[in-house]
RNA sequence: GCUCCCUUCGUCUAGAGGCCUAGGACAUAGCCCUCUCAAGGCUGUAACACGGGUUCGAAUCCCGUAGGGAGCGCCA
């Protein structure tokens, strides 16, 4: 046995349904804390329900942990692959007589659940087949394999975020770990994966706390120490019920083509359930640094696409246009534009980003930069570019056409000169300068924008504005 | 039904008995800045689920109640 036990974590969706955030948040708290600790983090896909899982579900899973940098030092393992390594522990719990075989059928147990329930009774399994009062071998059934639960005492979680939990042990069946087929069940494989696969720290959802008592059982019974337990609070949808498709957002992948950036969406999720004073936003460095599984909060909470707007917008403002680009260029291409190249789009991503929540919104707002020539809102068109506004775009233009330099500084100057000789105020200029060059009335500050846009265009959709 | 978990502004949270006339952030309202939209700055509205204890003193500790959630499957 070490001494020292590598802190080692793992995220272990099951590929029933496409990975959502509530999913990413236990994912990125588990990287989080092994990141943290110099650990190792696993990722396992937990596919051994045939019937429901989808390749599809386990390519968003893949996809999406990769898009937000959630890098895993082991896996992705398969417990569809594992089966084998299952039957050898069952066959050993079996020969130890810590599991036993159990041939009742669906239809007793139906009965004995009904009897149950009728008494007002928690649904369990009695045992039956355990004191050989069951059916046995000659009732000709193939039988499922159950765990000897103990029978007395109770049995404690060691949780860092509950605290001790204790569970009475007659709460707790027999569960079957094998079924009539001979197929592992799901918490039979948790158990023999993480104590093959060396977890020492369990961070999940906080609706696998009532299973925990039960995994924790086989693991002891196996011989094996109990982990860390970390049962994290769910996220709940903006209307405080339980998150669902209804609100959007089914797939992480879809934050990406909404175009959230990474460290925004795990800023966000990562301040769900836990704090670092008054600080709002984190890099991811500043994260691993950080976070500590133990300062997770108890209580679930909403999720607010609002608030993840705002630190997503915070992000974009703070990161490296560089960085930005080859996002902004997969938005743009996406709406068939020819995108500019990277040091022009660098522009954009600086002129726009104080005034855009996402990279989707950024390229909608940003398309009248590409193309010859801009369609013109018509509202705007008729409040900005009267005749007498055409006037004084037609003596700036004169002006802009031979400006020596085409710059932001040197349009200013050129703007404000030409308001001044027209004697009107820089609002009365600009806005219909706006209109005629975007086609409408919002955009960066107008002397950046003709920078982007570059003299050649600007100068043509003037003289398509003025008539 | 039984067992387990949870409960501070609309939302995310700070708070680990006196620092709390309960702090910050998003949202919201107003003002400032201003070529538009923003960003930014300032100001405002707004919460300890309820009821009992313990204590000189409770958002913080204990007990109830209510509300919410999860589990109880040959699903994961």
């Amino acid at each position: 046995m070490r001494l020292t036990m590598t802190v080692t974590t793992r995220f272990a969706p099951s590929p029933t349904g496409l990975l959502h955030i509530g999913g990413v948040r236990t994912a990125l708290f588990s990287w989080l804390y092994a990141r943290r600790h110099n650990g190792k983090f696993i990722l396992r896909v937990e596919d051994t329900d045939l019937e429901r899982s989808t390749p599809e579900a386990v390519r968003v899973i893949l996809e999406g942990m990769q898009w937000l940098g959630l890098d895993h030092d082991d896996g992705p393992h398969y417990q569809t692959q594992r089966f084998g390594r299952y039957k050898e522990v069952l066959a050993r719990m079996l020969a130890a007589g810590k599991a036993y075989h159990c041939y009742c059928s669906k239809e007793e147990l139906d009965a004995m659940r009904a009897a149950q329930q009728a008494q007002k009774l928690k649904p369990r399994y009695d045992g039956r087949c355990r004191h050989a009062r069951g059916p046995g071998p000659q009732s000709g059934r193939a039988p499922v394999v159950r765990f000897k639960n103990p029978e007395e005492g109770s049995t404690i979680v060691r949780d860092v975020v509950h605290g001790d939990v204790e569970f009475r042990n007659t709460e707790l069946d027999d569960l079957i770990i094998a079924r009539s087929d001979g197929t592992p069940t799901y918490n039979f494989c948790v158990v023999v994966d993480d104590a093959d696969m060396g977890v020492t720290h369990v961070i999940r959802g906080d609706d696998h706390l009532n299973n925990t008592p039960r995994q924790l059982n086989m693991l002891l019974a196996l011989g094996h120490q109990a982990p860390v337990y970390a049962h994290v609070p769910m996220i709940l949808g903006p209307d405080g019920a339980k998150l669902s498709k209804r609100h959007g957002a089914v797939s992480v992948l879809q934050y990406q083509e909404e175009g959230y950036l990474p460290d925004a969406l795990l800023n966000y999720l990562v301040r769900l359930g836990w704090s670092h004073g008054d600080q709002e936003i984190f890099s991811r460095a500043e994260l691993v640094a950080l976070f500590d599984i133990k300062d997770v909060n108890k209580g679930a909470s909403a999720f607010d696409p609002e608030k993840l707007q705002w630190l997503n917008q915070q992000h974009m403002m703070r990161a490296d246009p560089a960085e930005i680009v080859p996002q902004l260029r997969w938005q743009l291409v996406h709406r068939g534009i020819e995108p500019a190249d990277d040091e022009a789009l660098a522009a954009i991503v600086v002129a726009q980003r104080e005034r855009c929540k996402t990279l989707k919104e950024m390229a909608d707002n940003s398309r009248f930069f590409f193309g010859e020539t801009v369609l013109l809102d018509e509202k705007a068109a008729h409040k900005h570019l009267t005749v007498e506004s055409r006037q004084a775009l037609q003596q700036l233009g004169y002006r802009l056409r031979t400006l020596p330099q085409w710059e932001a500084s040197a349009i200013h100057a050129a703007i404000q000169t030409v308001a001044g000789e027209l004697d009107l105020s820089l609002g009365k200029l600009a806005q219909p300068l706006r209109v005629a060059v975007t086609g409408g009335t919002v955009s960066p500050p107008i002397d950046q924008t003709l920078a982007i846009l570059g003299r050649e265009r600007t100068m043509a959709r003037l003289i398509a504005a003025i008539g």
